[in-house]
This record gives C-alpha cells, structure tokens and sequence, in this order.
DNA sequence: GTCGGTCGTAACAATTACTGTTGCGACAGC
DNA sequence: GCTGTCGCAACAGTAATTGTTACGACCGAC
C-alpha cells in the first residue's frame, strides 16, 4: 500500500511527553523525542505542528522551550491523531475518468465511494476506541 | 496516505468482465477494459494476472485470447480482490528501530501493532461484506 | 506452417509521496 | 545581547505507483 509511519511516530511521541510529564518535567524537547523514536528532530516537529493546530498539543518557544500536553492523553483517541496527521483517503479511485460513456466506467466510481466510506467509517470508528493513555499503559506494560 | 487505485481498477476490470459474459461474450481483452478504465492494458494485464494467481479469473492465449471470470460475481468479496492486488499493510511502524533503551522506544512497537491488527482485521470484515456482484448492481443502478 | 491477435513479462520513464537533512529566522528567558 | 529551541522553507534520497514500450510465447484460423 505504501503506508507511512506517521500515526506510529506521532503516538510514540504523544506517549514519551505524556511519560515524561508524569516524571515531574514541564516540557519535552523535539530532539529528545527524536532521539528516541530514532529520527530526525525536524519530522518530530512536523508531526508535532500537525498535532498542535489539532489542538492536541501545545508549544512553547524561547529557551525553556519545548512541547507539552493539551489535554489529557485518556482524553485522546488514535483517531484524533490519524485526523491530524493523515491527509488523504484510504483507497484511490481512478487516476483518470473512467469512460463515461461505458456503463461500468459511468457507475464505478459512486460505487466504490459508497464502499470506501464506509470502511472509512469503520476505521474511524475502530481508532476512537483506543485512547493514547490506552497506548501508554500497554507500552509500559510490555515485557524487557 | 498515498493510497493507489489497485482495489478501484481490479474491481473494474472484474465488473466489467462480469458484464460482458452476460451480455453473450466468452472472453473480454486487456485491450477493451483498460479502454472503459482509460488507462494502459498492460496496467489491466498486472492486475489480472494478480487476481488469476488468487483464483478469480481465468485466462486464455492464442488467437481467440482474453479473460474470462473463474467463479460467479457473487462468490468473489472485495476482500478477495484486496488480498489479490494489495500487498503491505495499512500503517507502517517506524523505518529505523526506536531506541529500546527508552521505555516507549522499546514498548511502542507491540502496542501499535496490536491496534494494527485489530483495525485490519475490521478492514476486512467490511470488505468480506460486499461482493462484485453487489457492486455490479450498484453500477448498473447509477442514473446517467 | 504461416499469420494475426492477445497474453506475459521485463524494462524503463514520469510522477508523486515520504522521510531525512540543512539552514536560518523568530522567539523568549537569562 | 546570548542561548537554546521552535517554525518553516528548501532540497535530496528513496520508494511506490502508474504509464509506456518492446518483444517473445501462445494458439486458433486460414
């Protein structure tokens, strides 16, 4: 499919501030998510630009600067995430039109488009089950 | 998402064979659909062939050559066709490993991959759901 | 047995998306 | 002012997708 890694570097990140808050620190720096999600700190920063017009995080800037929480991670889902950081639909139509005056390349397209929404739908549905303090607890729940 | 168009052609390229049998027609040519597609016939061709390996379609070379559908439109889900012609998965984890000295670096994987799962595994319920004969009809009930 | 039409497949180009990287201005606290 | 970080633009590298060309393989018709 060609799938990115963005719902998964976006929710590594989201996870480490909300860890790193609840070790008692303000902010967390860009770089120091990347250096644990093993990236570059400008695509932390990307995402993380993506996460704050969401309104799911907040940026300070100056030297104490860093990124923070808006909210609650129990009070996010993974769909607000993928929201925030996918732009496109999960399945394509034609590249071109279809020929209109064919009776399948006429019909195709709403066809699919009713199908794709409603898988769309249920993916949706599916990420807002999963809050990001869900993420959290498994990921520390995970054996070493 | 960078999402392609496979699921969209192959599903094309089914319906319209489907029709074209029962019109009277034996075998219909990459030629011909790619043309209601309007895109390439070997485009048509590569897709095909991936649902000939999965078999729902037949073909025939030689002078008489074309495709014809190895099993009723009502037997065939998208989720067959989507098996066929989609290789990856829906999300990608991270491209380099993430740092397993930190506690979300190690933890993270499993976690997202346990979320994966259980949206592909509804992904596929929803496509399960629907035949090409489904969509067929669909086709055929779309106003011109 | 040759011919003609189609498949099968490889190879390559064009386009696009994603990720990584560099660079530098903006900002705010010291 | 100085320093550390964000914000953002620009570009390179990689990979996937799609389109295109080319050509051999196949097989029925004649």
């Amino acid at each position: 499919m060609s799938a990115n890694s963005r719902l998964t570097i976006a929710s590594h990140a989201l996870a480490w501030i909300g860890l790193y808050q609840r070790q008692g620190h303000e902010v967390a720096t860009s770089e120091q998510i990347a250096s644990s999600a093993n990236t570059n700190p400008v695509v932390i920063r990307r995402l993380l630009g993506d996460l704050r017009r969401a309104g799911l995080v907040e940026s300070r800037r100056g030297v104490g600067a860093g990124w923070s929480l808006a909210r609650e991670l129990g009070s996010m889902t993974l769909l607000d995430v993928y929201e925030a950081v996918e732009p496109g639909p999960l399945f394509a139509m034609h590249r071109t039109t279809p020929d209109q005056e064919c009776v399948v390349g006429h019909g195709i397209q709403p066809a699919m488009q009713r199908v794709y929404d409603g898988v769309e739908q249920t993916l949706r549905k599916e990420l807002a089950r999963v809050t990001l303090e869900d993420v959290l607890q498994d990921v520390l729940a995970t054996p070493r």
